[in-house]
RNA sequence: GGGCCAAUAGCUCAGUUGGCUAGAGCGCUACCUUGACAUGGUAGAGGUCACAGGUUCGAGUCCUGUUUGGCCCA
């Protein structure tokens, strides 16, 4: 098979998916002998989302994972998927229809509405998920789910009535988080705290009973004024002390209310004194509670200043904010307005700032689900990795808050909550119809409940309602536990830690040991942009991935990534980054080109049995290194070592040394040919096996040819075949050290070379002054490859030597390469050089002599260690003796 | 306010349980069109491992504190 000079990923990407796909090998096949199910679940992106880094870089993960464990056996299973996103997909068809038909959805009604959103849904939903097909993810695509399907809107249903039943759910008022826009609860992780610059308004509240006295409070929402129903000040703050159970009462509207004592106001901040805006306030709302202070609500659920606001009912709450201050500021009780640097929360979607606003939302008591969900982490059901992870999923788990699951959205799961006229509720598995009778009262049905339950109330569900549950199908008994799940740090209380409790409490047909959804937790990097800032929408730093491979390949966005991204650590990036990747795949692209195009006719099994030069035994030996430290690795999901690793062994080890010595014996027709071939097939082909789960499109290209090449009639493909095994392979240390000596002095001979610009290629005399025997040993057998690689014309080897007149000289341990040069080099280079070495040398000997002159040091260490130290100092000391004789020589 | 993470070459980062002559990629300098690859090769330059203490025979690595930056929670 001819392959062109150059790998073209867009040639190749596409038919090689759809092979993949139709071959089946995305569909878990039968685990071989040993083995048993890999599962991972993908996290559902967003069905309005695009793909962004952090999702190349963690399916990339994902399918590291997944493509090894196929390859070692595993029947294995990788569920794609989306979420149907509430709030996200209702916006964005909201915006679409206002923009094309100038329609609101309450003028579609919400039937229509809801269709108008599954017609968007089948026209773009599946755009994410054809975007991760293009970075070579191996989904199973055939078992696709998304949030809403019937299915899963089952188990939603099913999950909602067991809690009912249980007791864990519960309607109440509560303060949440409000969209003045959207006009809906949202939860903690749809809003975005934003820095802003603002102004700290001082407000003078008269005192009743002593006209001329003033408290004066600091807020940034003056507005809410109308809310208040409290002051609080430090009860050690001696500016107010005396004013403590006395009342204050507010302007316009003349409302008194209590001046308490509470040691948690800090006296430093404003004026020492706040209000109390239970109503509007998460701190305030405690604060309150503590008090038994009432609620006032002062906004309508559009923003608006509610009839409690006396003349400015009715504003919206940004003018309103402006009036006030100024009506204040008639009556003099407007003090000043200081600038505020602080974070105000903006709805994700609507941009709009939160107001906190009680309202009646459904909440699932959490305290009893957190319970398994904490010991999964201590008695090691779970992992997280990195490990310290766990303590921030324990954290939130511990001081775990109840969940409020009610959205005003039309878009979602409605909740599944019917009530009589009476307005008593029931949960129901089945819906009820409008006058059936209530199963509990016996009186008609009425309604059911208007709101839709949060996307995370289906997505806890993930990892079994994706196999069938709540029925016992085959898939839920053959995959579920999973294996890996691996997710954004932001997630991992509103996803990770609720997934886990969701495992312990529906999948009670297992045993308690088996329900946590899944062994490990990886926690993946942020991808951050080249200032480090976050990669967002807002500022527009990010990087499409969809652009970077058409630019570089998946290949090379997949290898970037992961050279990039050390475990748990933020990865900064920019876009020239992914020539990293796309290099490598090039490097292997050409040695694979030249090992194909040297293996015509017959190969021998590549083993240590079967090749016997020094070469040959190295680069087995570290290819079987290489696959035990890659295999440890990606079974410790240390995905970063695993592609150094193979970087390091393809370019420096396999091209730099053994393709270049493997050249003039190819030129033969000898053994030592066949034996090379041999070896270049096994090497590649155990290569592109390690490399598949890193670079999979170019590792098959390159895998097909060289089955090939070697004659195989059918061959299988690289993504069903077998992990390498190291079968025949051993590591051989002696190869390996004495191999090393071979580099060092074809190192010494470059090294004169260039400093003495004598050019490369230009055949020169070598004389080699080894004086140990072991070494010399190794030079007389394998001299030829140092000469081979030095482009020398001669490899004298002696026991000793002087230097020859007219030659320069360079040392590697205890070993003088003498190099005869013509009378007119420049040699201040090299001298320049072999100084600074040997001044070098002078400072490690003066570091080892001191360690060994320690007494303490020779009596305390390990006596290996002071064995080697011992040995350093003199080959140091040999090493500096040669450089200094040759230096004042030259 | 509580917690987590980082600080190593100009830049981006490695550096396992303390035993280093502290590494890689990019960038830089010099040389090389060579039959796999110039998307390449060879050789170099470049570091008081943030700072201050401590533990130890020995600290980039462990402990304490400080500074700077980032993130999370309240």
């Amino acid at each position: 098979m001819e392959l062109s000079t150059r790998f073209d990923p867009k040639e190749h990407e596409q038919a090689l998916y759809a092979l993949w796909k139709a071959s089946g090998a995305f569909q878990p096949q039968p685990a071989r002998p040993g083995r048993s199910t890999y599962t991972v679940m993908i996290p559902p992106p967003n069905v309005t989302g695009v793909l962004h880094m952090g999702h190349a870089l963690n399916n990339t993960m994902q399918d590291i994972a997944v493509r090894y464990h196929r390859m070692l056996g595993d029947e294995t299973l990788w569920v794609p998927g989306t979420d149907h996103a509430g709030i996200a997909t209702q916006a964005v068809v909201e915006k679409k229809l206002f923009a094309e038909r100038k329609l609101k959805r309450k003028d579609l009604g919400r039937e229509a509405f809801v269709g108008e959103i599954w017609k968007w849904k089948e026209e773009h939903g599946a755009k994410i998920l054809e975007q991760l097909a293009r970075l070579g993810a191996s989904c199973d695509w055939t078992r696709t789910k998304f949030t809403m399907d019937e299915d899963l809107s089952a188990a939603v249903r099913e999950s909602f009535v067991r809690l009912w039943e249980k007791g864990l759910i519960y309607r109440g008022a509560r303060l949440v988080n409000w969209d003045c826009v959207l006009e809906t609860a949202v939860s903690d992780d749809e809003i975005e705290m934003v820095e802003r610059k603002d102004k700290l308004y001082y407000l003078r509240y008269a005192i009743e009973g002593a006209p001329e006295r003033f408290i004066t409070v600091a807020t940034t929402r003056p507005e809410t004024m109308f809310g208040d129903t409290g002051v609080a000040v430090n009860p050690e703050d001696e500016r107010w002390k005396d004013l403590i159970g006395k009342r204050a009462v507010l302007p316009f509207i003349g409302r008194a209310i209590p001046i308490l004592a509470d040691e948690t106001v800090e006296a430093k901040f404003g004026t020492g004194a706040v209000k109390i805006t239970p109503g509007h306030d998460p701190a305030d709302y405690e604060r309150g509670a503590r008090f038994k202070l009432p609620i006032v609500t002062m906004l309508e659920k559009n923003g608006v200043l509610n009839a409690e606001c006396g003349p400015f009912a009715g504003q919206p709450r940004e003018k309103a904010r402006v009036n006030l201050i100024a009506e204040l500021e008639k009556l003099g009780q407007f003090e000043k307005a200081v600038d505020l640097v602080h974070n105000v929360p903006l709805s994700d979607r609507s941009k709009s700032v939160i107001e906190p606003l009680v309202s009646e939302q459904w909440f699932v008591k959490m305290a009893p689900l957190a319970e398994p969900a904490i010991e999964a982490v201590k008695n090691g059901a779970l992992r997280f990795h990195p490990e310290r992870w766990t303590k921030v999923y324990l954290d939130w788990l511990v001081n775990v808050r109840d969940w409020c699951i009610s959205r005003q959205l039309w878009w979602g799961h409605r909740i599944p909550v019917w009530y009589d006229e009476d307005g008593v509720g029931v949960a129901s598995r089945t819906d009820l119809a409008i006058g059936s009778a209530h199963p509990r009262t016996g009186k008609p049905i009425v309604r059911q409940d208007e709101d839709v339950l949060d996307t995370w109330a289906s997505s806890w569900l993930w990892p079994f309602a994706t196999l069938g549950w709540p029925k016992a199908t085959n898939d839920l008994e053959r995959y579920y536990p999973t294996q890996f799940l691996s997710t954004a740090r932001d997630i991992i209380y509103l996803w990770v830690a609720r997934m886990v409790m969701a495992g312990y409490e529906f999948c009670d047909h297992l045993p308690p040991e088996k329900r946590c959804p899944f062994r490990v937790v990886n926690v993946h990097a942020t991808v951050l942009d080249a200032q480090g800032r976050r990669m967002s929408k807002s500022l527009g730093n990010g990087i499409d991935p969809i652009e970077m491979i058409e630019k570089y390949g998946a290949d090379a966005v997949r290898y970037s990534l992961i050279l990039l991204t050390r475990e748990g650590q933020d990865t900064k990036l920019a876009p020239d980054r992914f020539e990293q990747g796309f290099r490598f795949g090039n490097k292997v692209w050409n040695a694979a080109r030249f090992v194909l195009s040297n293996l015509a006719g017959e190969r021998t099994d590549g083993t240590l049995a079967s090749a016997q030069r020094l070469e040959d035994r190295w680069i087995l030996s570290r290819l079987e290194r290489t696959r035990v430290s890659v295999s440890q690795a990606l079974e410790e999901y240390r995905f970063n070592d695993a592609a150094s690793e193979l970087y390091r062994f393809v370019w420096n080890d396999f091209c730099d040394w053994y393709l270049e010595l493997a050249k003039p014996r190819l030129a033969g027709s000898d053994a030592s040919a066949a034996a090379a071939r041999g070896v270049l097939a096994r090497v590649l082909g155990d290569a592109l096996a390690l490399l598949h789960p890193f670079t999979p499109y170019i590792t098959e290209v390159l895998w097909r040819a060289l089955r090939e090449t070697l004659g195989e009639a059918q061959p299988r493909m690289l993504i069903a075949s077998s992990w390498p095994d190291g079968a025949g392979l051993g590591v051989d240390a002696a190869a390996e050290q004495q191999f090393e000596l071979i580099q060092g002095v074809v190192g010494a001979v470059r090294s004169v070379r260039a400093l003495t610009m004598v050019g490369e290629r230009k055949p020169l005399r070598a004389l080699v002054c080894a004086p140990r025997d072991a070494e010399r040993s190794v030079l007389a057998q394998h001299g030829a490859s140092a000469k081979a690689l030095g482009f020398l014309e001669t490899f004298d080897l002696r026991a000793s030597a002087t230097r020859p007149p007219s030659s320069a000289c360079a040392v590697h341990g205890g070993i003088e390469v003498f190099v005869e040069l013509g009378a007119d080099v420049d040699l201040e280079k090299l001298r320049g050089v072999l100084a600074g070495r040997r001044d070098k040398l002078e400072k490690s000997i003066e570091q080892v002599q001191g360690k060994l002159a320690n007494a303490s040091f020779v009596e305390r260490a390990d006596p290996e260690v002071v064995a080697a130290e011992r040995a350093r100092r003199d080959e140091l000391v040999l090493e500096r003796e040669l450089l200094a004789r040759n230096l004042a020589g030259l």
